[in-house]
DNA sequence: CTCTTATTATGCTATTGAGCTAAATAGCGA
DNA sequence: TCGCTATTTAGCTCAATAGCATAATAAGAG
């Protein structure tokens, strides 16, 4: 059932339809209508994205009279980058000692060095 | 059917048996049979989830008499890591022009051999 | 060659997910 | 109220996935 919260939101980014409507809501709110638009899919199953984008937390859906306007939620992501920390060394490249040194510095409360 | 990579490697993920099992393997080489022991789970299922991992390229499977050694292959992490930068604005709240700042110095350089 | 161990292939069942159409709900406007 | 638009629910099909047990393959040990 895999049902905790990351593979959740794993599970509903790895569906490209979805990615796209995520993409869509980067550039600010949209009814379900104007998401389904670029696709050739019937509402009923834009809207069942849409229910699984929720569940992730990816989107919150509003309410503007019989508009549901779509915002992104970007939150989970997140945990997926947090995820995704505990690999970094074996993806990137640039992951060495100075890496670190940046990390620290960006968490220390920036001031621009230099 | 969404084959593209970064879906292929999302829905990897999105397992929580496979990534326990990509955790598993962040620590050193393992057999399957050495992959399977923490999980109540038959070999043949194992096996099948380690599939999954090495067609999205996370795991590479070598050959040492009868064991399969498996090695994590963590690169298709940066393609979901790319994908991800382009929301970072929306989920990083240190996310500002230091950090720009400091991902560039981090790209620009320094290769450490190991 | 035979035995044993490690792994994968096959064939099956059950569950989930994506898609559809048609019907139901919600809210505006006349 | 009636009708129009937006969205969701219900019910279906099909394909994919997770799981199992059993059988086949691969390779070392005797």
């Amino acid at each position: 059932m895999a049902s905790d919260h990351l593979s959740l939101t794993l599970a509903a980014l790895a569906d490209p339809t979805r990615r796209a409507m995520l993409a869509r809501l980067a550039q600010g709110e949209a009814t379900v209508t104007e998401l389904a638009a670029p696709f050739a899919l019937s509402l009923p199953t834009v809207s069942k994205h849409l229910k699984v984008l929720q569940h992730a937390g990816l989107v919150t859906q509003g309410r503007k009279a019989q508009w549901r306007p779509c915002r992104l939620a970007a939150a989970p992501l997140r945990e997926v980058a947090a995820w995704m920390e505990d690999y970094r060394q074996f993806w990137d490249e640039s992951f060495d000692r100075l890496d670190d040194y940046l990390h620290d510095l960006q968490s220390q409360g920036k001031e621009q060095p230099q």
